[in-house]
DNA sequence: TTACTTTGCGTATTATAAACGCAATACAGT
DNA sequence: ACTGTATTGCGTTTATAATACGCAAAGTAA
């Protein structure tokens, strides 16, 4: 190895895709960092990512990393930006596409090396390497932005949820407070939750309801023309 | 010539920056399109595009491009999305970093190979190259998407428009009707629009008010959170 | 002349968003 | 056991924005 057997006539940037992976604690919004081990940038914290196959879409590149980190085959992933300034990478030059997913933090196993990995709160984000603080702050506008009229929150919360641990999403992600009860209100009659069982018997009026997201309405609604607003 | 002189370890595709470029005719959306003179696609259409100089960023070499077919230097770029099918380009493994530019289509002069460089409305678009039609696809769908929440119309506008010539533009764009009072009037209440002059003596009923963007008060209204809404 | 279009500037009605009330019940601390 | 506080469901009232539509003046095409 070590040879050189890849020739063009002109020059080729390498190509590599990142992951910004989400995740939802139920209080704050979460993203995955691996501490990088060797230079450049060693010790500084980075998203997970690597470089392209030459046979693998960059959608495919980044679900591979997703999976290697999270053991995640089927969360939902994104790209939203390819990163391309010429000095981003000191080694050579790299043009990165850049995705984020969405996880659901109790489905995460412990990738191959977790103990490079972890979990780190939006407030509490360590110093990054290359340019990966302008890769989170474009991914966390996105999600802003995106969570706004389409209903990727769901991906971030367990199957079944309480209107609560909803409103505490669409808080923490949106940094803004809610009234409870314009937010109940204004979320049934979208018409996208269904309730998750019926209410059981010894229910008290401290019992919250139980509901899920209905991907079916949600598809009926869409193709109507319907958008959330939020 | 000829000589593979850029070696690598690993396998590198090839880069290219596309760009999907916009205009209004006061009537309906066009977008310029090149006819391939060598094959593949020979005699398909196509976005104006080429390889990413190894020192330029991706915006930049849309840029190039844009300027080498429209001569202009100013216009509004914004990348979109990256495409990375493993087969897009039967000769290589070829991504493509896709823009779209909104030119005013007064301002434009011929590229350097005008000939074979020609404007076709969104509803006579010949057979496309590669995967440019889905290029296309997406590339109006961001454009739907960004004009009801930013003030890129303008873009595209002369500097100086009538109400009705605004309204044109959007309903062209967003393929529906808006009644005509009330789009004037809540175009209106926004407060991005100034008066381009005062009304001339000899106004009659008919003489429509002409009005120009004001950035300065965008700029100032977006930084207090506000956000246009169609 | 007549029928129709374009323009500016309105109003009435309807729908949606925001603010807030309230009772039942649980829970933590004293 | 009692008290203060928090949570839940299910409302109502009020403010704001969207929508539908009216009208007169003046140009244009027949």
């Amino acid at each position: 190895m070590g040879e050189l057997n890849f020739c063009y006539k002109y020059p080729h940037p390498a190509v590599t895709a990142d992951c910004v992976i989400f995740g939802f604690d139920g209080v704050s919004i979460k993203v995955l960092l691996i501490q990088r081990g060797v230079e450049p940038y060693k010790g500084k914290w980075a998203f997970p990512g690597g470089f392209m196959k030459i046979d693998e879409t960059a959608l495919e590149c980044a679900r591979r990393e997703l999976e290697e980190e999270t053991g995640l085959k089927n969360a939902s992933v994104e790209q939203f930006y390819t990163f391309s300034d010429v000095e981003r990478d000191p080694r050579e030059r790299v043009i990165t596409v850049a995705h984020y997913a969405l996880v659901r933090l109790s489905e995460v196993k412990g990738g191959d090396d977790a103990a490079l990995a972890q979990w780190f709160a939006m407030n509490q984000i360590p110093p990054l390497a290359f340019d990966h603080e302008s890769i989170l702050r474009m991914a966390v506008n996105c999600l802003k932005e995106r969570i706004c009229f389409e209903p990727i929150g769901f991906e971030l919360l367990p199957e079944v949820f309480t209107m609560t641990e909803l409103q505490n999403l669409y808080e923490a992600i949106l940094e803004v407070k809610f009234d409870r009860r314009n937010f109940y209100n204004k979320m049934l009659k979208l018409g996208i939750l269904s309730e998750a069982e019926p209410r059981p018997a010894n229910a008290t009026s401290r019992t919250p309801c139980r509901y899920r997201f209905n991907g079916e309405k949600y598809a009926e609604l869409k193709q109507k023309g319907f958008r959330l607003e939020f």
